[in-house]
DNA sequence: CAGACGTGGTA
DNA sequence: TTACCAAGTCT
């Protein structure tokens, strides 16, 4: 299998541009940025992001919210933070070398037994296994695994797989003969198992499971919130208006971005009663709520929200930061400087065209 | 170990 | 429009 897999390989293997010049360095940054996000996604973001950072040391350099800017779009926003984290601890600790040892590996932030395993090969040439959603959908059919998903019992066969059926020889190359062709042919729906390199090992082919493989696990409906959003603008003499973003705090969703604030309407209280609240919370003032800005719907990961948006007037004290780390007074042509989730770019951009 | 954590594409 | 996915990790 390994033979066949590596030849289809040699030949269908696609040109990306982590896969020239390969560096641990640049190894390092695609696999965090191609955590749970597309190719096509990501490539962008990555030639961006070498142009920018070309190496540890300037990684290091720079400032988080310099680095967030360049993420901004592609989401998990940690992953960026630990990036910026882990590219000091090299320079400070590790003499700048990025370590080559995917246990050390799997002790820095944002990675785990996967891209420890995929670094380590793809990077370093070293046999150390990756089990990835395209390798275990691969393995849950060669082996025709009828364990559901994701349960212990399930990941643990698939991990002892991909540590035995490792090509030696060929590591990182092998790895990623799997992920393209989980990509490309082995996919999630409507797999091409005619064009397929390796079906005469499939159990799942033989045994006609296929398509009930690998066995899903039953998904949980998410919840719908509604929620209020403050542009809260002030005018000054002979100065364009200014905006106020307050920066979201460090841990959790959207960690270190900027926002316009707001929250969740209560079931008790409308929209204008939402925005007052939110306003006394996170700034300790109060604001005149003028006409509508938009209404915004955005799916998460775990949950979906409707954004309802207004302009509003500062008429209390003077706002200072209470729930956020920081409040900041943006010009209309300044809000692109400031990293941001979805929702808020897209106000972002609303205010741009007034 | 279930749930948190983003976004854009596709069926 | 909803559902679900796409090179996972952390708590």
């Amino acid at each position: 299998m390994q033979k066949d897999l590596l030849d289809w390989f040699d030949q269908n293997k696609r040109l990306l541009p982590w896969r020239v010049e390969r560096t641990p360095y640049r190894t390092w940054i695609s696999e965090i940025m191609l955590q749970q996000t597309r190719v096509e996604t990501v490539i962008p973001y990555f030639l961006r992001w070498m142009e920018k950072f070309p190496d540890i040391a300037a990684l290091a350099e720079s400032d988080e919210q310099t680095v967030l800017k360049c993420w901004e779009g592609l989401g998990y926003y940690h992953r960026a933070r630990s990036l910026h984290h882990t590219a000091i601890t090299i320079n400070q600790t590790m003499d700048g070398i990025f370590p080559s040892d995917p246990k050390v590996m799997q002790k820095l932030p944002g990675i785990g037994r996967y891209t420890a395993g995929a670094i380590a090969s793809i990077g370093f040439g070293i046999p150390a296994a990756a089990l990835d959603g395209n390798i275990r959908r691969i393995y849950s059919r060669t082996g025709d695994i009828s364990l559901p998903q994701r349960t212990s019992e399930c990941e643990k066969i698939l991990w002892n797989m991909a540590e035995e059926l490792l090509d030696p020889d060929r590591p990182g190359d092998y790895n990623e003969a799997l992920m393209d062709l989980g990509n490309a042919v082995c996919t999630s729906t409507n797999p091409h198992c005619e064009s397929c390199p390796i079906t005469s090992f499939c159990l799942a082919y033989r045994n006609h499971t296929v398509a009930i493989r690998p066995v899903q696990t039953a998904v949980k409906s998410i919840p719908h919130y509604q929620v209020a959003a403050a542009v809260i603008r002030k005018a000054e003499d002979n100065q364009p208006d200014r905006y106020l973003l307050a920066q979201r705090p460090a841990k959790g969703l959207l960690g270190n971005l900027w926002e316009f604030p707001g929250g969740k309407i209560e079931a008790d209280e409308t929209v204008q009663e939402c925005l007052q609240r939110e306003i006394r919370e996170e700034l300790d003032t109060t604001v005149t709520i003028r006409e509508p800005f938009g209404t915004y719907r955005h799916a998460y990961t775990h949950f979906r929200v409707t954004l309802q948006a207004f302009l509003c007037d500062i008429n209390g004290q003077i706002p200072r930061p209470v729930e956020a780390q920081a409040i900041a007074w943006a010009a209309a042509d300044e809000l692109d400087r400031f990293p941001m989730g979805k929702i808020d770019r897209l106000i972002s951009e609303r205010i741009k065209n007034i």
